[in-house]
DNA sequence: AAGATAAATGCAACATTGTTGCATTTTGGG
DNA sequence: CCCAAAATGCAACAATGTTGCATTTATCTT
């Protein structure tokens, strides 16, 4: 919340209820699913209120949409060098975020190479977390086992 | 269409009118725009169908969705190696399809460090294309020529 | 070329996402 | 404590997306 109070924005209610949210989430989490969240533990927040919070955390780099599930999560990098990206298990949702700038300066060059000035770079790797290979290899063998 | 075909789905009147939607479009669209340029042509197709053939046409790799806009766009690049990635003139909407299989086995070390098991990668590249670059050069300099 | 049949569409109903304008409340500085 | 700017809540609307089911249609078979 320093972030905001540093940049000029004020600290409210709304703002401290949807940061606690996406910081008790352990996968991203929807609008939908905050407001959802919240009203389960008493509280409320105008759908509007949710959107326009969610949009100020991501100009800011508090938050991040993940391009693919559109889900939301607290940003854990901070001012690390680089754009943010993502790794997501598409069986469970765990996810881990991470930045590296060699990657980028190689997205900008092939950018370059196609006549644009690259700005940002959107990215999500999409795969399978080592808990759920892991439990996939084991079902493959008891499979077999059957068989 | 011979995709379709070939890999064992039918060739309807809906699917050409999406195809050919998407081969018209100079930008990603939406399905809401797909149903309305079709309407203004005197064609109709129900919003649950333009939704279905787009989930068909991405799963074939016939067309893609970009991940920040969520706009589709007809593939280029046909079976060409390493996943489909996007540079996108956040001015102008231009964009251009490339694929390199570099950046996908970075990307992909990069996640099993991470311990996951890279499967596919979805990424755009924002920024300013050439055209839209030259134009903004010219009004700065004008707007400089009045002070 | 007609008929069978599996596939695909259209329709209805519903839930979520997202946007705008405006009146009201709240935050943080003086 | 008061005030002005900032932020929220509310109303209304538009787009996105999903499911189940009845009807139609594309393709295979004969």
């Amino acid at each position: 919340m320093q972030t905001l109070q540093a940049r000029g924005y004020r600290v409210t209610r709304p703002r401290r209820m949807v940061l606690q949210s996406l910081e008790e989430a352990a996968r991203p989490v929807s609008p939908h699913e905050i407001q959802s969240a919240l009203s389960s533990k008493g509280g409320y927040l105008d759908r509007v209120t949710i959107y326009r919070v969610l949009d100020l955390f991501c100009r800011l780099n508090l938050a991040h949409r993940l391009p693919s599930s559109g889900g939301f999560v607290k940003c854990s990098l901070g001012e690390k060098g680089g754009c943010h990206r993502f790794v997501v298990c598409r069986q469970c949702g765990a996810f881990q975020e991470f930045a590296d700038e060699a990657l980028c300066r190689e997205e900008s060059k092939l950018a370059t190479g196609l006549d644009f000035h690259a700005e940002r770079h959107f990215s999500e790797t999409s795969g399978i977390c080592s808990s759920c290979y892991e439990l996939r290899q084991k079902a493959l063998l008891s499979a077999e086992g059957q068989v």
